[in-house]
DNA sequence: GTTGACTCCGAAAACGTTTTCGGTCAGCAA
DNA sequence: TTGCTGACCGAAAACGTTTTCGGAGTCAAC
């Protein structure tokens, strides 16, 4: 038995220890493990011989034995909410999945933790910080109103949110200015000659939401158009909302040229809808959306959106997080990134009513 | 100084501890331990005065402590390659939410890391494990011939495979029997009068890839047509690829009436494409898909595909996990889910051609 | 009054690191 | 010889749990 491949029958796997090494190499584990960490007191010569035992045991220190001595998990949690999960739109993945990216670019890890109960967030939030299985957190869907915010606040948690809130002066966040973005679109409907332009809004829960219909008045305010009312249709972020909305513009709301959504799959599912009653896009409507996902471009039409970058979220979300965990002081912890029309063809010149 | 909200000086949050509990309520930290974990040996008013005082502290047991000793952590990993992500199709990130969702009714988070460079793959996986960041492994996007599956199965590292492999025999996995799947699917559109069928395909080094091919081979047969090699054209599960798909078969492949593709994603490019050369699906074309990804049904047209259910996998791949790490001996280890045709309206009968 | 069984609880070891605080040794100056 | 400096290394404590083992009682039976 010259355990080659080394303890490969099935079920326990034996990790080599840092006394193993210790004993193999004939020193003590206080030096191994301060070669390994490249202290200055080892000898150049002890560091190598070290590094040439400890790789040939395939020693690799343990995370939760580390952990346990310095105090810290090197992962960030991030939380979704089972219920928002059919919602979960196609940028929240997109988004995830940079941030997973970004954060490995800093030696993280992301703890992905699904909560069913909404009564329990919290509860969860709490358990994963105090017991030690995450640094921080990371907060998609900012409320407006956000207990998560005040929760992690009181307690000194380290977090930053994804999108501001009514709570923003005092967290860390990163957001797309949304208000803008949706002004620029009306402003881009307006030069196509629409005039009656409805909004089908987001889950009127999520901060965002609020923003991007202040936009979009905005917007029609610099057109010259006057804000009615009745053009603003409930939604809730999803691709349903939008074959909803599109069918009481339809019913009730006579001329429109033109409908903004707080999504791209909002955008989708009207157009679908749209369609099915046999409506043209663009040429009978214009349809406009928000978030610039890939599958935007695939649709048919490709649809006009307003574009922004997860990987570059996901990129500064990932430094700011590890900025507050080392203790930095509050700077350049409050970031607004533009978003960028993309003129695709589910838009054009407003036809004639 | 009550501290009622205590220690929320901002920074150092103070996490009781084991000794803490036990001093304030006048036992041994043995004792509280136990009391906490329910021993059969503590008597239930001193269990009562455990947990009262424990909870007025806001004693929440350090998991990293714990998973020293116990040897355990709570966790399973996932590793997605960044250069993947790009094509990380929405199928994808709905099975990962799933995931998460069903392994935490196990108790269990899911550890998500990316990476970037496809040659530390391998060393990713052997780093999370040996590190003792994660108990197991769950893989997605099997490969024909997985390094990483002999690689885990070498070591004995506890993992089970979303997808077959050719080394299937050797390991967990679930997978959906897309082979039926795809022949059911060619028949569905032979039955609608279809007798030249294309097929866009999915990544080749993908081993489902392989088996979607070869159940539009076997469907073919099914309905007495014969297999026109020049009818599949290669893809990557991309949008993108379905774009180019559609091209290439109108370019080089005369009298095809239906296309079926190797995913939603896929056909939803596919269309998009078709649609723009002036091609009206699902009149001039019929276009089917794969997986059923909830965009799927808001497309338009809304798209006719094979549904399977992510949440059904999640939380299959969840238990078996859980039992594999239970040292569970090899049963129910290797599932088939069989996926359903849905009908919605990018398929209808064949053009007169 | 010893024994045994039973109930409840505690001391100490263990998990595998990192860190604190010295300790040894060589070389060199006084 | 003594003392000092600098370079290198080690013993032991610490992190916060769980587990192993055993100990102190009580009570009944012999």
């Amino acid at each position: 038995m010259s355990g080659k491949a080394a303890d490969t029958h099935r079920g326990k796997v034996k990790r080599a220890t840092l006394a193993e090494v210790a004993n193999a190499v004939g020193l003590a584990k206080t030096t191994v493990s301060r070669a390994l960490n490249d202290y200055p007191d080892i000898s150049e010569e002890t560091k190598r011989r070290v590094r040439e035992t400890a790789g040939s045991l395939g020693y690799v220190a343990s995370s939760r034995a580390r952990q346990l001595q310095k105090g810290s998990t090197d992962a960030i949690g991030l939380v979704i909410s089972a219920a928002a999960v059919g919602l979960q739109s196609a940028y929240q993945s997109e988004f995830t999945a940079a941030l997973a990216a970004a954060l490995d670019g800093h030696g993280l890890d992301l703890l992905l933790h699904s909560v069913t109960d909404p009564v329990s967030e919290i509860d969860t939030y709490n358990r994963l910080f105090q017991q030690g299985k995450v640094d921080g957190f990371v907060l998609m869907r900012t409320r407006c109103d956000d207990e998560r915010i005040r929760f992690l606040t009181e307690r000194g948690v380290p977090f930053v949110t994804q999108g501001r809130t009514d709570q923003s002066a005092d967290h860390a966040w990163i957001d797309i200015d949304s208000q803008q973005a949706f002004s620029d679109a009306v402003e881009f409907l307006a030069g196509k000659g629409h005039r009656r332009i409805a909004m089908i809004a987001g889950d009127e829960t999520i901060y965002s939401s609020t923003l991007r219909e202040a936009g979009y008045r905005q917007g029609l305010e610099k057109a010259g158009i006057a804000v009615d009312p009745d053009l603003i249709f409930p939604g809730d972020f999803s691709a349903a909302s939008g074959r909803v909305g599109v069918k009481r513009v339809i019913d009730s709301a006579a001329g429109v040229t033109a409908i903004l959504c707080a999504n791209d799959a909002t955008a989708m599912g009207a157009i679908s809808q749209a369609v099915e009653l046999g409506i043209e896009v663009p040429s009978q409507l214009s349809v406009m959306g928000y978030d610039g996902v890939r599958m935007a471009e695939m649709f048919s039409p490709p649809l006009t959106t307003l574009s922004h970058s997860a990987a570059e979220c996901g990129e500064r979300i990932a430094s700011m997080i590890v900025g507050l965990m080392g203790g930095d002081a509050l700077t350049d912890h409050q970031v607004l990134l533009p978003a960028q029309i993309i003129e695709r063809r589910s838009t054009g010149m407003a036809a004639n009513v």
